[in-house]
DNA sequence: CGCATCCTCCGGTTGC
DNA sequence: TGCAACCGGAGGATG
């Protein structure tokens, strides 16, 4: 499940293979057009699959970028600008291939979305197990308010006035510190793994109530997100559930993982507990983490 | 209107 | 071997 050191990983492969290529066709799955036709969700959102082919055909890509755990593709058609936004969700994924069969992994080839075709032999692919993920064709951002309510980047300047400004509003006092910081409005991109990571790295039990937590350890704790996601970005992310880069390539961050997906505390090696907090499943060490 | 809660989307994986 | 339960970002519907 990417994160947002995944996403940056994915944004980075992206980047020097796409920017400046135009989309000369785009091909979307009968499963999403039928899905869509049942009034399902699917992957493309806000947009009829028909008129998210024909507008995206022909357009520029001019840059790649990362918000949150978003991909935004700005695009341009002469004059007209666009913004293609893709969340990849649990299992989405971008190949960049000249052949479908390149995609090596049969999990992924089978649940090919989306394939822009730049050239009659390069592609870049959206394949999507689960379908969680999410494609949205905008005009500007301002199109979908919800991109507009995200927290800063975490590693801009404002990011840890706009925390504690955040995490000090009465809706948040007696919710758990995990839920929180998972919250993409008032940190950007902290899953499940970097808030378990931090929380454990701070001594904080992920159910601890937020207004009991002290102003100090707030910024503690924020620091101590900053750096495990940056930390994640160098070592090019974890491959947990099969993540890969757009080249194939795997992260390291896994191995330095020390609460996520533990049975033991990598320090007192008392037994890891598990609670579900906002209907995630949350690993922590009791006899370290108060 | 703001807010909280519930529900939906899905198939690989896990456990029985 | 087969089958059912499980898991989860984010947004939309509902209360």
């Amino acid at each position: 499940m990417p994160e947002l050191p995944e996403v940056e990983g994915v944004v980075r492969s992206l980047q020097p293979v796409v920017a400046g290529k135009t989309i000369r066709h785009v091909e979307v799955s009968n499963t999403i057009c039928t899905s869509i036709n049942k009034g399902k969700a699917c992957i493309i959102k806000g947009m009829d699959p028909e008129t998210f082919s024909n507008r995206l055909k022909g357009t520029k890509i001019m840059d790649v970028e990362r918000r949150s755990k978003y991909i935004y593709f700005y695009l341009e058609d002469g004059a007209d600008e666009a913004i293609l936004v893709n969340h990849l969700g649990m299992t989405g994924a971008w190949f960049h291939v000249h052949s479908l069969n390149e995609i090596k992994e049969e999990k992924f080839r089978k649940h090919i979305h989306v394939i822009l075709a730049f050239e009659e032999d390069e592609f870049l692919v959206y394949a999507d197990i689960r379908r969680f993920g999410e494609l949205r064709l905008l005009d500007s951002i301002a199109d979908h308010p919800p991109l507009l309510e995200i927290a800063p980047e975490p590693f801009s300047p404002g990011a840890l006035e706009y925390f504690l400004m955040k995490s000090a509003l009465p809706k948040y006092a007696n919710k758990p510190v995990k839920e929180v910081i998972m919250d993409s409005h008032v940190v950007a991109g902290c899953g499940n793994i970097y808030a378990t990571e931090a929380l454990f790295r701070m001594k904080i039990h992920p159910n601890r109530k937020m207004a009991r937590i002290s102003e100090k350890r707030k910024k503690d704790l924020f620091a101590h997100i900053v750096a495990i996601l940056q930390e994640s970005i160098e070592a090019g992310g974890s491959s947990i559930s099969d993540y890969r880069n757009i080249n194939g390539e795997a992260g390291s961050m896994q191995n330095r993982l020390q609460m996520y997906g533990r049975k033991a505390c990598p320090i007192c090696h008392t037994n890891t507990k598990q609670m579900v907090i906002a209907g995630r499943n949350s690993v922590y060490c009791p006899h370290c983490q108060h």
